[in-house]
DNA sequence: TTTTGCAATCGTTAATCGACGATAAACAAA
DNA sequence: TTTGTTTATCGTCGATTAACGATTGCAAAA
């Protein structure tokens, strides 16, 4: 059964697990570094850029966009993505509550 | 085909990607929190807390541990588990570096 | 209006994931 | 040695993912 029991998580967790599973890809990384550097780029350029066919980087927009991690916006026959800044606002915070939990780098395993 | 063309990325990418689908999943983050907050743990405790069973506890620990987020070491018949440090460490950094690409949360799209 | 070009979606395929119960393996204690 | 406790692994099942080519849908250009 792949009956994911997320629901028994809190928010938080699966928040920060829907963030994470999103940059979870070496393409979707990749891609977000383009828009990153970019500050914008038409579908088609991504495209060029990276190794795998026009369609699947159109389903990892996808997923990228449903983790609100992107935004598309249509212009004529194109689609100019960029990064959601709301979206990052989160995984930050997420990422850094997440970071701050950690016991510092140099503690020692309690084992 | 899920041939996943891994390969074709950069090492960096594919790292930052290992190290985010291990926290793609909210089992996986509330046993990292879990270990954080105590800072030590034996497998069982774990399952105590957590709402799946042993053994798919035991399948996250394993996915946890080839993504060098913990480590396990064996005590008599149980096993202590607790973060591992090299990975943390790695695993900031490479986030730090792409948060740090990140255009300034205020900056407006450039669509 | 027809054609062209771009991007999303569809349909398919193989692989991986998430979950479980059952079993095996390792060790301590009796 | 046998028993009990603890954890890892196996086998299975359904769902999801990653990838592709082909098709569709739209908007601009001719």
């Amino acid at each position: 059964m792949a009956t994911h029991k997320r629901e028994q998580f809190t928010e938080a967790e699966q928040q920060l697990a829907t963030i994470a599973k999103a940059l979870g890809h070496p393409a979707r990384v990749a891609i977000l570094r383009l828009l990153a550097q970019r500050r914008a780029c038409v579908c088609g350029e991504l495209v060029l850029e990276l190794p795998i066919s026009q369609s699947t980087v159109s389903q990892h927009l996808k997923e990228l966009k449903a983790a609100g991690l992107v935004q598309g916006e249509v212009d004529g026959p194109r689609v100019c993505y960029c990064l959601d800044p709301a979206g990052w606002a989160t995984a930050r915070q997420l990422l850094g509550n997440l970071l701050a939990e950690l016991p510092p780098p140099d503690a020692t395993c309690a084992c």
